[in-house]
DNA sequence: ATGAGTGCAAACCGTTTGCAATCGG
DNA sequence: CCGATTGCAAACGGTTTGCACTCAT
């Protein structure tokens, strides 16, 4: 399911990139992600695995990660930008509103939508973009938790 | 199905809110845009409705339209921001890639799917957002043409 | 050895804030 | 009239760029 630092590192160099203590820092703090993280975040976290990881160097792999289709782009609230490793295939989020946990939804079942959605408006569709909100069961029951101690 | 000038005039006074030349500039530059906007361009395109209307009021009346509900900001490509005004009930966009034509998909047919995904992952859903790219109809056949001439 | 990759500092750009002047109800 | 609203200038925060130094191959 989710990819290795091998494998990662394998695809880079492949497509002719060198492989530096920054940018395996930054594999590294993807893989370990649990949500996607913004650039800031990336840095932070990152400097765990290589000391002085510069927040441009962040920037500059992210834009060449994204390229490689290696990390997505997601839309998040506040910020927007935040990054994830991409699964192989097309899947979308589940953001929790409280605690920012991700699940992803592996397989697209919009395809009838969409289908319809083409004929009803004639154009050709060529993608789309869908982020689903909503509590995670953790979240859900530390509210009722709060609830009951006020 | 568009809200009129005079809708939007009256639900901003009902809540309390004065009708400015500045504010009403942006209303009818939202209600004349075919896309999502950004704060820079609402400025611009509303200048011709309110001479010297600046930018940081662009930005305090798009934050209190969305409040209200009656703007939504969206998620576009670039730089992150875009507004629209919404319209009653729930709809999603399919954007032109080309033109940045946007149709609105009126009625949302994702219920079956999100509660199979509040099934998966145990998240209580509490919204989502949905936006198609695709190629419009016009600028298909602009493309057929261009491919001709070329 | 050598060019890709790096970190730093500074530029840049979209957004927010403080404030005195203005306008709408 | 009086407070909500405005525009300006300045602050702010995230992102990008120029440049000299370093490192992976």
């Amino acid at each position: 399911m989710t990819s290795s630092l091998d494998t990662l590192a394998r695809q880079f160099r492949e497509r002719g990139h060198k492989l530096t203590q920054p940018r395996r820092a930054i594999l590294r703090t993807l893989l370990a992600a649990s949500r996607p993280l913004s650039p800031a975040e990336i840095q932070e976290y990152g400097q765990s695995y290589c000391q002085d990881l510069g927040l441009v160097t962040v920037y500059r792999t992210l834009e060449l990660l994204e390229d490689l289709d290696l990390v997505r782009a997601v839309h998040v609230a506040q910020n927007c930008h935040g990054y994830a490793l991409s699964t192989p295939g097309h899947t979308h989020h589940v953001v929790c509103e409280r605690c920012h946990a991700v699940v992803e939804i592996v397989g697209c079942e919009l395809g009838d939508f969409l289908d319809s959605v083409a004929e009803r408006t004639g154009y050709a569709i060529t993608g789309h973009w869908l982020e689903i909100s909503g509590i995670c069961a953790e979240c859900r029951a530390n509210e009722r938790q709060d609830s009951t101690t006020l």
